[in-house]
DNA sequence: AATGAATGAGGCTTCATTCAT
DNA sequence: TATGAATGAAGCCTCATTCAT
C-alpha cells in the first residue's frame, strides 16, 4: 500500500505541474521511486490512476468541510464554515485543489460516475436549501446557488494564490469575500 | 487565407472536442481538408496554432462587448452591458468560449506575452475604476473585483449550458444573475 | 498436484483460443485459480509448461490409438484402427488436438527432442512396415506414408468441424475417407 | 511504392523464421531499411501488415496456377496442373506458402473476409465439380474433395522440404504423389 | 507448495515536424 | 503555397519472471 501512495502523490504533482498529457506514467513512476509497470500493477490505465486521485482527493476535502461545518449550530455560520473552511483547505493543499479544478474543466469528468457526482454535492445541497427554507437566502434553483458558491470559491482562490497575500490580508480577504457572496444571495 | 481559416475552424471544434494533446494536427488537417504538411506552412509549429486561435478568439470577443459597452451613457449600464453581452457572446459561441477557457487554465497561458493579456483587461479595468470612482460599487482591488466577474460570467455561462435553458428563461436568469453581481459588488 | 492440473487445463483452453504469444501466464494462472506466481512453482518456464502439455497431450493419444490398434488382428484393420480411432480421439478431445497441430507448425517443435519424436512415430512406422512387407500397401518411403496418413487425418477432422457434421454422417464419412486413403496406398 | 514493397518482403521473412508475435514491428522495419513510424504509414496496424501480406501472396499463387491450368485441354491435364503447379510454385516461394500455412491455422483466418475466401477457392471448386461431372472422380462433397487435396499437396511439401530431396527424386515424388491422389479420388 | 506485489525490458502505435516534389 | 510520404522520439501498456512472506 506503501508504493501506491507514492504514485498517487507524484502523480499528483505532476499532474498539476505539466497537465495530464503532459505528463508520462513512466515520469511518475521513476518520481514514485516504483518500476514502471508497478503503477500498472495499482491502476489499469492511466485513466483509471487520474479518477481514482480525483475521487482520494474530492473526499478528503469534503470530509473536513464537512466536519467543519456541523461544528456550527447557525444556518448562515455552517454556510461560512463550509465557503470558508474550502478555501483554507484549498490553500494548503493547492496542489490537490488545482489537481480537481483541471479535472472538472476535463474531459474526464464525464468518467466520474453520476451517482458519486450526486453523493459529492449531497451535503452542500442540502445546507442550500436549509437556508434557503429558513429564508436567509432568495428563493434559486438551488443547483444555481451552489454553482456560483463553487466558483466564487475558486475565483477568490486564484486571486489569492497569484497575488501571493501574506497570511494577514488573506484572512481578511476570505472573510470580505464571504460577505460579499452573502450579501449577494440574501 | 481560406485554407488558414478552415485549419482554425476545424482546430477550434477538434480542441474544444478532445483537447489540445488530445487531437493530432494530421487530424485538424484532415478534417480541413487540407493535407497534413499545409498546416505547417501557416503555423510554425502546434503550439503558435494554438495561442494565434486564442489571440483571434479573445479579439472578436472584445470588440463585441466593447461595441455594445459603449453605446451605454451611465456606468451601471456600461457595466452590465459588459456583463451581458459577455454571456450572450458566449452562449452564441460555446466553442470560442469554452477554447477561451480551456487555455486559461492550461500552461498555454503563460506563453501569452503578458502585455497582451494586460490590454486585453484594459478597457474593462478602467471601467471598474470608473465605477470605483463614481461610488456605484465598493472599494476593492481593481483585479479582484474583475475576478468576480469573470468568474461569476463562467459559473452562469455553464450553469445555463448544464440545465439547456431555453431562450426566456435564459434571458431572464442572465439578467437576475446581473442584478445578484450588482447587489454583492454595491 | 490438483494445482499443477488447473494450471494445465486452463493453458490448453487458452492456447488454443488466443495462440501461444496470445495468452499471457498470468491469463492461464487466473483461469487455473491460482496465484500468479504457483505457475512458476510447476514449470520453470513458459516455454516448459508448453512442451509438457504437449507431451502429456500427445501420450494420451497414442496410448489411446496403440490401445485399439491392439485388438486387432489383421493388418488393415490395425491400420485402419489407428486412423479411425485418431479421428475419434480428435472429435471427442478437439482442445487437444487443435493444440497439437499448433505445436507441430510452430517454431516449438523444435524444443522437443528428436528421439521423443522417434518415440512417438514408432509404432506408427513399424505398423506401415509390416503392411508394406505384407504386399498391403505400395512401397514407398515409410516417413512418405506415414506424413500422407497424419496429413489425411487432419484434412478430414478439420472438414467434420467446420461442417458441424451430425454423429452418424459423420461416422460415415470418417469410414468413407479411410477407404479413400486405403486405396490410395494399395 | 517503394518501401512498401521493402516492408512486405521483410515483413515476410520474419514472419516465417520467428512467427507473428514473435517479430516485433520495430524489427520489421529495421530490416526494410525504414523508419518505424513508416511501417504505420502504409499499415494501420500490425494485423493489418499481415492480413494485406496473406492476401498479396495468395492472389500471386492463384494467378500463378491458374495460368498453368488453363493452358492443359482434358480435365484430369487441368487438375493436375493445378496439382503439380502449386507444388513448385510452393518450392519456389518456400517463405510465402510457409506464411499462407501459418495464417490458416492461426486466428488471423477469421479476419480474412468469407467473400475474398469464396472467391479464392472458385476456381478451383469448379474444376472439381466439372471432374466429378465429367466422371473422373467420384462424387463427394467438393468441398470435401478441395480440402483432401489441399492438404495433400501441404503433406508431400513438407516431406520433400524436410527430406530435401534433390531435383530428379522431387520431380519424380511429384509425379507419383499425384498419382496417388487421383488414385484415391477415381 | 503458494502467494501476489514488484520488476523492467520490450512491444505497438501516435504524432509533431520535415522535405522533396 | 500545397502536398503527403517519411521520420524517430516518446508514450502507454503487457508480460514473463522473481522474491519476500
Amino acid at each position: 500500500m506503501d508504493k501506491r501512495k507514492d504514485i498517487l502523490q507524484a502523480a499528483l504533482r505532476l499532474f498539476v505541474e505539466q497537465g495530464f498529457h503532459g505528463t508520462a506514467t513512466s515520469k511518475i513512476a521513476q518520481e514514485a521511486g516504483v518500476a514502471n509497470g508497478t503503477l500498472f500493477h495499482h491502476f489499469k490505465t492511466k485513466d483509471e490512476l487520474i479518477i481514482r486521485l480525483y475521487l482520494d482527493i474530492k473526499k478528503q476535502l469534503l470530509n473536513f468541510t464537512e466536519e467543519q461545518a456541523q461544528k456550527q449550530k447557525n444556518t448562515k455560520e455552517k454556510v461560512k464554515a463550509h465557503y470558508i473552511y474550502t478555501l483554507y483547505w484549498a490553500l494548503d493543499h493547492p496542489l490537490e485543489f488545482h489537481f480537481m479544478q483541471q479535472i472538472s474543466l476535463s474531459p474526464f469528468v464525464n468518467q466520474i460516475p453520476l451517482e458519486e457526482i450526486q453523493e459529492q454535492k449531497k451535503a452542500a445541497i442540502e445546507l442550500i436549501q436549509e437556508a434557503m427554507e429558513g429564508g436567509y437566502i432568495q428563493k434559486l434553483p438551488t443547483d444555481f446557488i451552489h454553482n456560483l458558491i463553487g466558483i466564487h470559491i475558486f475565483g477568490v482562490y486564484q486571486y489569492i494564490l497569484k497575488k501571493e497575500l501574506e497570511e494577514t490580508p488573506k484572512k481578511e480577504l476570505i472573510e470580505q469575500s464571504f460577505e460579499l457572496l452573502w450579501k449577494m444571495l440574501t
